[in-house]
Order: structure tokens, then sequence, then C-alpha cells
DNA sequence: GATGAATGAGTCTTCATTCAT
DNA sequence: AATGAATGAAGACTCATTCAT
């Protein structure tokens, strides 16, 4: 019979993860100190290790939490019908992105780079990411099948080279608006639709 | 002992650096201490410390000549004449980045992901970055200038655009290939060029 | 460990004072490691760290502290009425100096060497002695203001002047205690009483 | 045969106890590194140490250097002929201290209490301060003789009490004009005289 | 003799984690 | 269950001294 309900539990975790979030994102994952997120979450250095072991899981949890909320966002654009044309999917989801970074004082961009930086060195949490991509990329398979199916691009396209270079073009606007800047969405759709036009290689 | 010889000092520096590459790729930046880099370097703690004045320093001079001889590989795909063609293009300067990590020991793409983590936190570092990827993308700029003169793509394109949608694809492929694995340069060419032929949204 | 109450605080706070008290005057300020003190207070690095951010708030904390105590035993000798003749002052200073030295293992005359010493490169630790100092001179000011009404000093004296020389006397005697020996508190009151007695340069 | 004249080894040894006076009294004698002094020099640390073989023996020889300097100084004030008079010969002393201090960028009372503190922890340092100080309160032993024979001071004066008294007056100058600021030779003069007329405690 | 690069033991300080109360 | 004081193993960096050239 725990002493506070299951809901009340799972607020706690939920005012630790943002207290980590806020930190880590300014300060970085290794110059956050568990003293900084204890602090930032209002909470005692018992509590926050009652729901969380190490300052490992709390970086694991709070990057996972992270990517299953981008997932949320990501889903509904993937399962569009019709589906959204190449260049208005990677727009919508590097807006996506941005839109998610709006919360107040947490930039999903430098978390993600945090993330990956951090991923080299975890198992975990490269399991997680790995996990996470793969599954992205899948459903970037599924929509330039459908693009195929919908005569979009070449019959002999290969599905999984264009999830690929989708996938690569949204990391890619993450890394350059995070450390380059002087990029939006509506440039690597209007890119995207130029080299659409282009005329290949002979 | 008495002055050093300039090749000689330039030597030892690379010595360190060498050392500081090798352990930052394998456990990290922060988890990386000095001690593992002076061990590494076959130095002392002092030796080592006359070269560089912090840890910091060490990063940033690694993550530096990394981003500089990296540069030295990528000028003369951006000069070519004629141009490369935008899928060509990509192809290449992912090989380029394949290539330089073939080296012992060193992934470069690793370092890279390092390197934008650290950049959040880094001023100096994150200038560094900056100065660099936007000269890069200067350089793709002047590519999409050509390929419009050469009618590759449409007369109203910006090249700007294109510019940062290549660098896009070319950051994204560093993160994809790093983290989520099985992409090849061939994968960015066939799926860019792919796409290049799409019909594009009404 | 729940929150621990004022008066223990205020016993560790004590404990290692005491601890930094015996190292500094039995290695001088330097050469004292923060080791030894942790070692001697009984307690963890970062207990000791916890009630002294720095060694330098250590160093600064133990001398004030001696200083402020010492003050309470001076101040009654300034407050007596009748006042203390000079003579008799001086050596009632003297003894109290050496009175507070008796504690165990602990000598204040070695320990304001240390701290002069100190003052000149620790702003903060000057400004305390030299409010301290200049405290304890205005109350020779006013003792020789007392001289003066009682008739045992000249008319025409200036009690700064009086005051500053009672002062050297004192605070020479700590010196010459502690470097050169052989003088005692009863020294320089029949050294004085004799100089009082002096038929001064014509 | 030595390489350079021994005129040549005497001014390379000024030059260094130069520069280590003018780092310890800008530092403090442990602030000061070796490095500092080194540079200051303008010689190479070969050079040094084959003049001075550890941190300590420079530190010593500083302050001794200081000290016999010092003395060359007092001798002519104690050999006065008729001697000064008490009050006199305090102000001459002190004159003479801060006289010597005007000499570019060395202020020797700094330097004095730098030695007073390494003097608790160096035997050597020590036992030569308490020569210098101990033959210069004889010199004052003598001083008292000749005002007790000149009829200045009583004839049951004990000239020892006279001179510890003398000399704790000069010393405690040191530190009050070091440490408190505000006082001068005259000062000192001024109170003693007045302290010199006072009527003794019934 | 002279040089100054190299050495490496030793310092201060931090911080993830525990556990007595 | 909760608290937060205490732990102590690292970690970054310094600097007196040496010795190969």
């Amino acid at each position: 019979m725990p002493k506070i309900s299951d809901e009340k539990r799972a607020a706690r975790r939920l005012q630790i993860l943002n207290a980590a979030w806020t930190c880590f994102q300014r300060e970085g994952l290794h110059a956050t100190t568990m003293d900084d997120i204890i602090r930032a979450s209002g909470l005692s250095a018992g509590a926050v290790y009652s729901y969380f072991k190490t300052k490992d899981d709390l970086i694991v949890a709070a990057l996972t939490t992270s990517l299953s909320e981008l997932s949320g966002l990501l889903r509904p654009l993937l399962a569009r019908d019709p589906p959204l044309a190449p260049d208005e999917l990677v727009r919508e989801i590097a807006a996506a992105v941005e839109g998610f970074s709006q919360r107040d004082g947490f930039d999903l961009k430098r978390v993600a780079l945090l993330g990956w930086s951090e991923a080299q060195r975890n198992e975990r949490l490269r399991a997680t990411m790995q996990d996470f991509y793969l599954g992205f990329r899948q459903g970037l398979v599924e929509a330039a099948k459908a693009w195929r199916r919908g005569g979009r691009i070449a019959r002999a396209a290969d599905p999984e080279d264009v999830a690929k270079t989708v996938l690569s073009l949204v990391l890619g606007y993450v890394v350059q608006a995070a450390i380059v800047g002087d990029v939006e969405p509506d440039s690597l759709k209007r890119g995207l639709r130029t080299l659409t036009g282009a005329r290949a290689a002979s």
C-alpha cells in the first residue's frame, strides 16, 4: 500500500524529468550536476533518487521521453492520406521539431545533439535511439512506397534509399539549425523542390 | 634540453592531439580524463600542459584540427570543373567523411557528434564551428550558382536554399551513419537522384 | 540525516576551525593542506567543504575568529574604571595574549604572525584586520584621553600618538615573543615604567 | 678556472636576489613561483638553480640579505655619541625602516612580515632572525646603559627591560604601518615622549 | 657551463550516491 | 517514506627541480 498514489508518483516523476530537461539543455549533460536537478525539481536528493537510481537513468529517461513525445508528433505526419509530398513532409517534420522546441526553456534540437553525443558511450541510450530512428525510417519507407504508388517518384525507386535521404535531410536540419543557424523548415522545402526539378547527371 | 626545434614542437603537439582524438572518440569528451590523454600520449602531465593550458584548450584544438583537415578534403570537391551534379556531390562529400574516418581508431562522424554537443556550452568552439560550416555552406552556394548557370537547376532557384538543403543532407548523413547505421554515401546519391526526378506537389 | 540542529552545525564548524588552527600553527598557512585539516577534523572532505567553500575561506574564518575572541579578552581591559595606567595596561594586554595562547596547541602569537603575512595578499583578511586593529586603537585613544583627564599624561598630549605608541608596544611584543623570545609582559611593564620616568631630550 | 669572474657571479647573484625580492613582496613567499623569479631575473632556470639550490635557499638568502642591509643602517644610530634619547632613537629607527623601503618596488615592512611568518616553519631562517634581533637588542641594551650613565633613565633601571621595550616599539611600528596604516615615525616619537613624562601608577 | 623542456608527486575541489535519523 | 548531511574517490592542474643536449 504505497503512501502516495500512483498519479502522485507519476506527477513527481514528470516534475523531476522537467527539471532535468531544463538543466541538461542549459548546461549540457555532464556539466549538469544531480544537485542542479535536485534543486530545480524542488525535491530532496533522496526523493529524486527514489525515482531514478542513477544520473545515467535520469539521462536515459529524459532523452527517451523526449523521443517518444516527438514520436507522437511525427506519426500523424506520416499517416496523412493522401501522403504529403517529399518537400512538404520534410518541411512539416522540421516544423514539428521547431514547434516541440517552443515549450518554455526547452529546445529539442539542443537536446538531440546532447543525446547523440551521449549515445556514443551509453549502450542503453544508443539502443533506444536506434529503435526510434529505425522506426521513423521505416515510416519513411512506407511514405516512399506511397509516393511510388502515387507515381510521384519513379517506379524503379528504392524506398529505402529515399527514406534514408529524407531522414538525413531532417537530422541535418536539426544540426544546421542548432549549430549554424539561419535555416528554416521552408528553406529545406524550397531547396528540395528546386533539386526535385533538377536535371540529373548525364 | 635546450630550445627544441619547431618541427619537434609541432610533432609533440600532434602526438598529444592524436592521443586526445583516440581517447575522446573512445570515451567521449567528458569521460576522457586528462590522465587518459597523458598516458596515451606517452608524455608527462607537465609536458602536455605546456602545449595545452587546459583540457578545454585541448578539446577545442582537437576539434578545430579535425575541422580544418576535413576542410582540406572538401575544398577540391567544391572546386571541380565542371561541377559535380548534386547527387554526385553529396555522395562524394559523404564518402570523404567516411574516408577521413578510416584512419586507425578515428571516426570523424563520432567526433563530429561530440563536437556539436560540446559546442552548445563552449563559446569558442561554437564560433569556430559556425565559421567552418558557414564557409562550407558558402561553397555550396557557389556550387548551386554553377548548377543554375549550367541549367541543372531552375533559373529561379535560390542558391541559398539549395545550399542549406545539401548541407542538411550531409550533416544528416553523419548523424544517421553514426547513430542508426546502415547508410552509405551511395544511399544518399540514389535517394536524391530518385527525388530529383520526382513530380512536385501540385 | 535530516536537518541538523543549529547547535550541531555550530559545533561542527568549530570542530573544523579547531583542526585548522592546530594545523595552521604547526605547519603555517600554506604548508597546511586541506587534507591535513580534513584528517585533523575527523570529517570527510565533502563535509569540511560544506562548511567552508575554499581553503581561503577557512583561513579567513580561522583568523577572524581568533581576532574576535581576542577582542572579547581585550575589551574589559580598556573598560576598567579607573583606567589602568599605561604600563599596567601594556602588561595586561600582553598577558592576555599569552593567556589566550595557553589553550592546547594554540599560540595566538604565531597565528598573528601568519595572519599579518597573509593579509598582504588577501584583501578580505586585510580589511578585517584593519577594522580590528583600528577599533582597538580607538579604544586606546579613549584610554589616552582618560589618562589625560586623570592628569597621568600631559594636558597637551595627543591621544592618537599615545594610542599608536601603545599599540606598537603590544604588536611588537607579539613579534618579539614569537621570534626573539625571552620577553614577558612584565619586561614591557618595567621597561615602559623606566622610560616613563626618563628625562626627555632637551 | 671558472668561466665567469667572481664579480660577475656576485652580480648575477644580486640580480636573482633582486628579482626574488620584487616577486616575494608583490606576491608573498608562497604565491611566488620559481618561474616568477626566473622570469623576473632574466636568467634561465638552470642558471638560477646554480646560484640557489632550492627555493628555500633563495627565501633565506633574500631575507638574510635584507636583514644585513638593515643592520648596516641601524648600527650608526646605536653608535651615536652622545647617544640619541629614547624617543629620538625610536623615531630614527622607524625612519630608517621607512627609508629602506623607498627603494623602488621594495617595502621592507612587508618583507619583514613575510619573513616572520616564514620563520615559524623554517629553522634556518628562525635562527638567522633570532641572531639578528638578539644582536640588535644587545645594541639597545648598550644604549640603555648609556642612558643610565647619562642620567636619562633611573639608576636602578634594568637595561634589558628597556631594550625589550624599545625593540617592541620598533617591531610594532613595522606591523602597525604595514597592516593598520596611518602611523609615522614621529607618531611614536611624540607618543613615547608623552608617556615619558607620565605620572607612574601610584 | 648554460639552457629550458620535461617530470610527476602533490593540491584543491567536486559531485554521484548513501543512509542515519 | 522522506530528508539532506556526509562520504570519498576521482579529476584538473601546478610547480620545484632535474638533466639531456
